[in-house]
RNA sequence: GGGCGGAUAGCUCAGCGGAAGAGCAUCGGCCUUACAAGCCGGGGGUCGCAGGUUCGAACCCUGCUCCGCCCACCA
């Protein structure tokens, strides 16, 4: 037999085994296959960033399924890829050539800006496969996807001109976000509000004609430079009069109208009047279009004011343009009051720049229509989302929905597919570029996501009808965060409605977000995130911080990590990752991880590795054809603990196929958890030892059932465990003695069935039985303090059907409790000696002469005495209520009744005891 | 302003109508020939607060208090 090391190592185990499997080819599914299909595209990565812990998780449940499946005979795909990901990437790429050639992008210019960019994904793309790789999953490698590879973007470029041809894009000039650190367009979701302190100024614009003034209040009276129009309430007695007269703009020479608005004033600071300022506010732009106003821009794509604004502000930023205008209306007399205000601040999601509305012409892509199947969809069942309480929040975005703005001001990405004549103006929107030399192509790209809404079925090879198209399409689960429901879910359901008239998924499994120990969310700059590479194999901490400091994190982040890793991060593995991310997947929004957790689920893979040890080092002359003989037709032979560690395993293979059914991770993690270390290891394990370890001729048929139990749990958890641990378990699995049909390797078995037939309640009821004496028993060791090596007498005094049940397992109870078992029917009287009761009225006495201590032992009694009377009062109290006993289910009073006879009994039981020490 | 989560053992969380649970931490005892990354045992909770429904509530309903997230002319 092989003799394995006494800890389980994963450094050279994992990456062995991955490669056999990608040199068999196990992860590569076959679209003519007529197995049923099961198909999942991986959410693709950002391809020049690299993993965090937040895609080991997504990653990790993916790959359960994937497996699971695979195992259930399913024709499995899993499909990888990697995002462009536009602005996040560009700006990356932007700042490592300014901080290594002090040279911008548009040094470069964008021909050679791009090569960069295209280098730089050449250079670091392989980080996150690679990544993927040590963490064991299944994807299907030649399948693997690029947002802007060659076939993703014609089908791009197929979507957007599709659309175009409905009338579903257009271009228009709308007031939109501008973030001008980025230089570029943002839609409502790059932008994030928050509250911030800010100044509430009151200006007084006199009336034409009139010695009245106007006051009215705002928070950007820069913008006033802008202004087209003064709003007042129609209902408004105060202004009434005014309506329609005009309104002379201070600091400039303009006049603009007094114009009535209830809508846009209701929502106002109070005064009643509002300035309309429709090129730099979006509810004056809607008020603009009701009142036919005109747009101005007084400010150009770096921030700075320019025409028609006065002269003297052109070329100031905000800043500078709102103290000068704030100076000159002081100077005027007009600026007539100042307040603190919290004001809500769009700022951009990417650079925290103040995101300005700014007027601009954009391409947009028109909602509405597309959004309405989606929510079908939804509504109706055809897409479930998990957790269900996601879904209200898709329904109310999605019924709100506005139309996206889709173009970037950036370089890095899908250039859109419009060209002007230079001569003529005339626009072309079309797949290929038009002919001749006086076309120009729209400079613009594509936002990010127009891309990756198409990517379940861009990735099958849409728009050709692929095979892999006709097969894996719909895919059967998204998994993904919540964060980018909007981004990306919703978006990816109207565009696999509206272009294949399919939903692209049935499922949708949203992963919580992981956040730190204080609850905090992972950031690079907070320097408080956990790159999975470090959990699988290990760092020290001047490896952890010498990596920040290289990534260029802020100085606070480097401290923050020397603080938190004293002792570095120990090397788990990738599998106790992967079992930790199962097993703490359901903890609602937000996910804690800390380094601990992982270590308990790395001591789990330890505990497995050692248990195979055990097995395989008693398996010797071990025959598994006969033994798998022997389980085919019925269980001959098989003693108590083997009957009912094999009822216990079905319970688990249940437990566990139910839960990933139900997609209940943690469910299914912890019922393997406790299968595996309390059941088979803690009791199994430790009561099939004489079996195993008796050498006689005429014990060996009693020590080959044995061994087949032991190997065929040991197989069968294996199997169970291995989409969780995939490496260990094939490790362990490998070794194991098999029958001779077994495949090449645990990822191509047969994922565990239940077999109801090994289902025993009675082996449960015994085991039960022995398991309440041994615990008692080892108690009374414990309190008592009797060294473990010492061996005690039981007496055991139990009534009928127990006492030949217990009679029997005397032996088992011995072994657990290294005690010396007489049972009696009737108990002798003797303070010298330990009571207890259990299971109703089995007592349980041992003799401890010159340990025990007459008065610390009546003080454990009552004790007990007293908790079995708050019982019985408890049960007396609800089986005398006629309410209950009359309404309850009859099963339920039942239940009720047997607990109150089993306390009675047992409080019987130790009263005696206790009058026996008097 | 609105919506959605959360509040259960020292910590992190399961449980979501019929006996309060797990892991970690803690305390005590053990190097017992698979495993000290281990084994055995113990302590620890008016299940956020107040009402209600029910024979029965941690669980359902109503209100309240904290905490978190999201949306914000649309909630």
């Amino acid at each position: 037999m092989t003799q394995l090391p006494k800890a389980y190592d994963p450094r050279e185990v994992e990456p062995k085994w991955y490669r056999i499997w990608l040199e068999h080819d196990y992860f590569r599914a076959d679209a003519a296959d007529s197995k049923t299909p099961y198909s999942i595209s991986i959410p693709p990565p950002n391809v020049t960033g690299s993993l965090h812990i937040g895609h080991a998780l997504g990653s990790t449940i993916q790959d359960i399924l994937i497996r699971w499946r695979r195992m259930r005979a399913a024709n499995a795909l899993w499909v990888p890829g990697t995002d462009h990901a536009g602005i996040s990437t560009q700006i990356i790429v932007e700042r490592v050539i300014q901080r290594d050639e002090g040279k911008s992008r548009h040094d470069l210019g964008r021909e050679e800006f791009v090569r960069r960019v295209r280098a730089w994904k050449e250079r670091y793309g392989h980080r996150i496969s690679e990544q993927e790789k040590a963490l064991g999953f299944s994807l299907d490698w030649s399948r693997d996807r690029f947002t802007m590879d060659e076939g993703y973007s014609r089908a791009v470029r197929e979507c957007f001109v599709r659309l175009h041809e409905e009338g579903l894009i257009y271009k228009a000039r709308r007031l939109i976000n501008w973030c001008a650190s980025c230089q570029t367009a943002l839609s409502d979701l790059e932008v994030r509000v928050t509250d911030e302190p800010g100044t509430l100024w009151s200006i007084a614009y006199p009336v034409e004609g009139s010695d009245e003034k106007l006051v009215l209040a705002t928070t950007r009276p820069e913008t006033m430079l802008g202004d087209t129009a003064v709003a007042v309430h129609p209902e408004d007695e105060r202004y009434r009069h005014l309506i329609g007269r005009h309104a002379l703009l201070p600091l400039t020479d303009r006049k603009i109208p007094i114009i009535a608005d209830a809508i846009l004033v209701d929502r106002e600071f109070g005064t009643g009047v509002v300035k309309v300022t429709p090129g730099h506010d979006f509810h004056d732009f809607e008020t603009g279009l009701r009142h036919d106003l005109p747009q101005i821009s007084i400010l150009d794509l770096d921030g700075r004011v320019i025409a028609p604004a006065p002269e003297k502000y052109r070329g100031l930023d905000v800043a500078a343009a709102r103290r000068a205008v704030l100076a000159d209306l002081a100077a005027a007399g007009l600026l007539v009051g100042e307040k603190a205000h919290v004001i809500p601040l769009g700022r951009c999601t990417r650079s925290n720049t103040v995101v300005e509305p700014l007027l601009s012409v954009q391409w947009f892509c028109k909602m509405g229509g597309l959004a309405e199947p989606a929510v079908a969809a939804v509504e109706d069942g055809r897409i479930k989302l998990i957790p269900e309480g996601w879904t209200k929040t898709y329904m109310h975005w999605m019924k709100n929905i506005q139309d996206w703005c889709i173009s970037r001001q950036l370089w890095w990405g899908h250039r859109i597919p419009a060209w002007t004549n230079r001569r003529t103006g005339e626009l072309v929107v079309a797949r290929d570029p038009p002919t001749g030399d006086e076309w120009e192509q729209d400079p613009d790209v594509l936002d990010t996501w127009f891309s990756s809404w198409m990517w379940p079925f861009a990735t099958l090879g849409w728009p050709e009808k692929t095979r892999d198209l006709a097969t894996f399409y719909p895919t059967n689960v998204l998994v993904t965060g919540f964060d980018i429901i909007f981004f990306w879910v919703a978006r990816m359901i109207m565009a696999g409605l509206h272009f294949m008239k399919k939903i692209p998924f049935r499922t949708v499994y949203l992963t919580p977000l992981i956040v730190d120990e204080n609850g905090d969310k992972m950031s690079k700059s907070k320097g408080n995130g956990i790159d999975p590479l470090d959990v699988v194999h290990g760092a020290t901490q001047d490896d952890l911080v010498a990596r920040a400091r290289e990534q260029g994190a802020p100085e606070a982040a480097v401290e923050f990590i020397a603080k938190s890793f004293p002792e570095g991060i120990p090397a788990a593995g990738a599998d106790a990752l992967r079992f930790t991310m199962a097993a703490l997947s359901g903890q609602g929004r937000t996910m804690r991880l800390s380094i601990a957790r992982i270590e308990g689920y790395r001591h789990f893979a330890n505990k497995i590795w050692n248990a195979a040890r055990f097995a395989l080092m008693n398996l010797e002359g071990f025959e598994p054809d006969r033994f798998a003989d022997t389980l085919r037709e019925g269980k001959p032979g098989l003693s108590l603990p083997d009957r009912w560690i094999l009822a216990r395993l079905q319970q688990t293979v249940k437990d566990v196929d139910d839960a990933l059914e139900a997609f209940r991770f943690h469910d299914a993690a912890h019922a393997l958890y406790r299968f595996f270390w309390s059941e088979l290891c803690d009791w199994y394990i430790e009561l099939a030892k004489p079996a195993l370890y008796e050498p006689s001729p005429e014990a060996a048929a009693r020590r080959r059932v044995t061994q087949g139990t032991l190997a065929h749990t040991l197989e069968t958890a294996l199997r169970l465990l291995h989409p969780f641990m995939p490496f260990i378990t094939e490790e362990i699995w490998q070794q194991l003695p098999k029958p001779s049909v077994a495949p090449s390797s645990v990822m191509i078995t047969a994922f565990p069935g239940t077999e109801e037939r090994f289902f025993d309640a009675e082996a449960e009821r015994q085991m039960g039985l022995v398991i309440d004496v041994s615990v008692a028993v080892r108690a009374i060791r414990a309190e008592y303090r009797v060294p473990p090596s010492e061996t005690v007498e039981l007496t055991i005094r139990a009534d009928g059907e127990r006492r030949g049940i217990l009679a029997g397992l005397a032996g088992m109870v011995e072994r657990a409790t290294r005690a010396k078992v007489t049972m009696v029917p009737a108990l002798a009287a003797t303070k010298n000696a330990a009571k207890a009761v259990v299971a109703g009225d089995v007592e349980l006495v041992v003799p401890l002469a010159g340990l025990i201590d007459v008065a610390a032992e009546k003080a454990r009694l009552d004790k007990e005495v007293r908790k079995a009377d708050r019982e019985g009062e408890t049960l007396t109290r609800k089986l005398g209520n006629a309410a209950f006993v009359e309404r309850a289910p009859a099963e339920v009073v039942e239940r009720e009744r047997g607990r109150l006879e089993e306390v009675t009994a047992r409080a019987a039981r130790l009263r005696s005891a206790l009058a026996a020490l008097e």
